[in-house]
DNA sequence: CACCTAACGTAATCATTCT
DNA sequence: AGAATGATTACGTTAGGTG
């Protein structure tokens, strides 16, 4: 995973969530949703998930692992004319932007966030799962958050870093 | 043991909301 | 317009199951 080894025995018991294996029959629809459109966009991963009997998130991370291994068609548009490509007809991709509609927090929500983000920046799923229950939003969402905010952190370090080399710069 | 793959991490980016 | 921030992607790593 990263840089740093996880190991902290004080995450929260099970880390992970305990690996979904998918029935032939679940794998058989996922793989011709696959070949039909591998980039489906919200409802269409939630409607795989209903028919599947799984979760959207499930289906997010079979997407992904599967995108990532089996090489497909990747339409980087770079090679594709964007001034002649234009003329395609009925086709438009579909996933016009249809993503998970955003969701905003309440100031409370954030606190409880933030607080268990300063107890801990790494959850594990069943954490996750509690404090999604307490504040009434989707584990996934949950997740989502803390992985943003990390980020941000990291960021937002190293530009303190950066800032604090160019004073010194300036000054020297 | 090696192999497969779901779960999960970061980094970059897209997209929406708010100021 | 630009800052904040939630959602999605590519890509790499880790862990749990199977031959």
């Amino acid at each position: 995973m990263g840089q740093d080894s996880p190991s902290e025995k004080t995450m929260a018991t099970k880390c992970r969530r305990s690996s979904t294996s998918f029935t032939e029959e679940q794998l058989k629809i996922l793989v011709q949703a696959f070949s039909q459109n591998p980039y489906p966009g919200y409802t269409a991963k939630q409607r795989l998930a209903v028919e599947i009997n799984t979760e959207e998130s499930r289906i997010q991370i079979w997407f992904q692992n599967r995108r990532a291994r089996h090489g497909f068609l990747k339409r980087t548009e770079k090679n594709l004319d964007p001034s002649k490509d234009h003329a395609s007809p009925k086709e438009k991709i579909q996933d016009g932007r249809d993503r998970r509609c955003r969701t905003s927090y309440t100031s409370s929500q954030l606190q409880t966030l933030k607080n268990a983000f300063t107890e801990n920046p790494y959850h594990g799923v069943d954490s996750r799962e509690q404090l999604a229950e307490e504040i009434g939003v989707p584990e996934s969402s949950v997740q989502i958050w803390f992985q943003n905010r990390r980020s941000r952190l990291r960021i937002q370090r190293k530009r303190g870093l950066e800032e604090a080399l160019d004073q010194r710069q300036n000054q020297g």
